[in-house]
DNA sequence: AAGTCTCA
DNA sequence: CCTG
């Protein structure tokens, strides 16, 4: 993590989510992505479906109390892996940007891990299956640069686009927690933080 | 329903 | 080709 006082001003906001450029510096990346290989040994990525019963072009586990899954059952939170197992422990480097990022909130159960492999995408949508939309949803970036798109509370209206990089730290918080967003595109291979390539998207929220 | 296609 |  790079010095504290960066972690309380964002170095921009968009559409009224604050965004840290360059949060973590490249050895803070190293060790979050060497847990997140934890995290995903125990739990294997999976690829979801929508209710339509079109899959996501995204890979997804998650670590903690929760996580998120989806099939034609609907979207919902699992207590366990959808093959039984529980989920893993959520990283402890991920908890701590949390911390120093939101020191009053709720502790996080959740840490949603998504994988972008090349021409991955994620259309807008809101992240709105949590109990508390008084908590944020942070969400980090490694490897792979991506096109993030962020809108207001609806869905249609205009949306502000912004390119995340590998370090790069947002909320989802306040106004800005039920804001439609999604990825539009990955610039695959622009980072090498991941070998073969690919963006790793880690989202930290409280479900209950 | 977090997809995907089309068009301007 | 890119954006909305």
């Amino acid at each position: 993590m790079t010095e504290e006082k960066r972690a309380h001003r964002p170095d921009l906001v968009l559409a009224g989510v604050p965004i840290w450029k360059g949060f973590l510096d490249e050895a803070a990346q190293r060790a979050l992505l060497g847990e997140v290989r934890q995290v995903v040994r125990a739990a294997p990525m999976f690829s979801p479906r929508t209710p339509g019963g079109k899959p996501l072009s995204v890979q997804m586990t998650s670590a903690g109390r929760y996580g998120w899954y989806s099939d034609r059952q609907g979207y919902r939170y699992l207590p366990h892996h959808p093959s039984g197992t529980p989920w893993p422990e959520i990283p402890p480097e991920a908890l701590d940007i949390w911390r120093t990022l939101f020191p009053a909130a709720r502790a996080p159960d959740c840490c949603l891990v998504n994988l972008y492999r090349d021409g991955a995408r994620m259309g807008l949508h809101q992240d709105r299956d949590e109990a508390d939309f008084s908590q944020p949803v942070l969400s980090i970036s490694l490897g792979d640069a991506a096109l993030f798109r962020i809108g207001g509370p609806e869905r249609r209206g205009p949306t502000r686009s912004v390119w995340l990089e590998s370090g790069d730290v947002l909320a989802l918080t306040g106004p800005s927690r039920l804001a439609f967003h999604g990825i539009d595109r990955i610039r695959f291979g622009s980072s090498r933080l991941l070998a073969g390539g690919g963006r790793l998207n880690l989202t930290l929220r409280v479900v209950d």
